[in-house]
DNA sequence: CTTCAATGTGAACAGTGTTCACTAAATGAA
DNA sequence: TTCATTTAGTGAACACTGTTCACATTGAAG
């Protein structure tokens, strides 16, 4: 159907690309400022000297355009932590490295990241969970998930992650944390630099160095006071 | 001005209160169920049977009813932790119960957890962080995360977690890896469940368990490869 | 040149939060 | 009681929003 990145279906294909990028970066410029508050379809063909209606000739709706925002957003993400993962560095490093981009980009785009999680917050959504895995495994959701799978295993190969844990159950319980953290920056941006004795302050990066080595310890192996694993084999 | 709770002021007084709660409880209603995108103002109306202007008799705007409604809801998720936190319990059985309640009661009002948080989305809101500190310890976010602090605290006079941890910064940690795994439940429901081989599903519950059973492992004393603490003193 | 589909438009529809002049009722004072 | 003043509640309107639709205009294909 729509071939992307392809230079050829050349004529007048490309004006139809070029006003539905120009469509794109206006909306991306909008809601990276003012998030979906300030992004109004009406302002968006003001924007780019159009119509409002013309915009329907390119996205089916507004939904339509804010999930591409967000996926692209979501690759961006995706691709800084695999790029992250795949550094020559020692593995602990690397974990952090991996950690440290992950919330470096979610909060550099706060609209971006909170939006691309608030998608489905549709409680009605019942899903018998059988066969969604091989759905998820595609997205980018999925695929930075394997990137955190990937990094657990590798953590248990070399020797210094606990064995025990199931890769894929531990990776969930770090991408949640990770997740949290960021939305916390996001959405509390006032208190995580504070603490009550102002002479004890500390700031954004070292308080993410802090988080991510209270992770990390938290899968090494070690004769910690063991904890229910959770999965019954 | 206005008495909370104070059954005298009786004589008409008695009558705004009550149609201020059924506008109130119409909103629970609706946004239990419906999120924000099913709660307006003129549906509020037709739920009570009033006009739409006579909600402004009673709140400000929208967003100051739906504050209201928020505000509650922590007040309601910090209690239910506060009331875990003072069991007789053994201290990681009443950690864990912490942990649990606070998940439990936020997935239990999806709607609500989510907009508790995504109000103060506004990178454009640039704090200087000198003197909000005070600010946030009466609010019941500030309240819920001491209750954190006193946790931490007691686990570092038990003597089973490390004291080289800063309790203000443990806590924020921790919080923050409540706030992930809850609003990842939240947002994606579908994938937490799966793993990829289907013998090896994980229930939520489980999973619960299982990250708190993390998070509390991360905080112990031990002779782990030491952390970089991040706040020098 | 003539079809024909695609592109762009203005006007309209249904919905939203909010305001405002206005009535009607209840309250307090004389 | 009567008068005055505050209050509760209303319908109509304003300024928005996303979206649709009949229509004009353009560009490419046969």
């Amino acid at each position: 159907m729509d071939s992307d990145t392809l230079p050829e279906e050349s004529p007048a294909e490309r004006r139809r690309q070029r006003v539905r990028t120009a469509i794109l970066d206006a909306a991306e410029r909008v809601f990276s400022k003012e998030g979906e508050a300030g992004l109004s379809i009406r302002r968006l063909a003001e924007e780019i000297d159009y119509s409002p209606a013309a915009i329907y000739k390119y996205f089916g709706s507004k939904e339509e355009l804010l999930d591409e925002l967000k996926e692209s957003f979501f690759e961006r993400l995706m691709s800084t932590v695999d790029r992250a993962a795949l550094t020559t560095l020692p593995f602990e490093a690397r974990v952090r490295q991996c950690f440290a981009k992950y919330v470096e980009t979610a909060i550099a785009r706060p609209y971006h990241y909170a939006a691309a999680f608030a998608s489905a917050a549709d409680p009605s959504a019942g899903m018998n969970g059988t066969d969604c895995w091989e759905d998820f495994e595609k997205t980018h959701k999925g695929q930075a998930f394997m990137i955190v799978v990937g990094l657990v295993r590798e953590g248990q190969e070399i020797g210094v992650f606990d064995t025990s844990f199931d890769p894929y159950v531990a990776a969930k319980s770090l991408w949640a944390s990770m997740h949290g953290v960021a939305l916390l920056l996001i959405h509390l941006p006032d208190f995580p630099g504070l603490l009550p004795l102002p002479d004890r302050r500390i700031d954004t990066a070292n308080f993410l160095q802090f988080h991510a080595g209270l992770l990390f310890r938290s899968l090494c192996a070690s004769p910690v006071p063991p904890v229910c694993s959770g999965h019954d084999e």
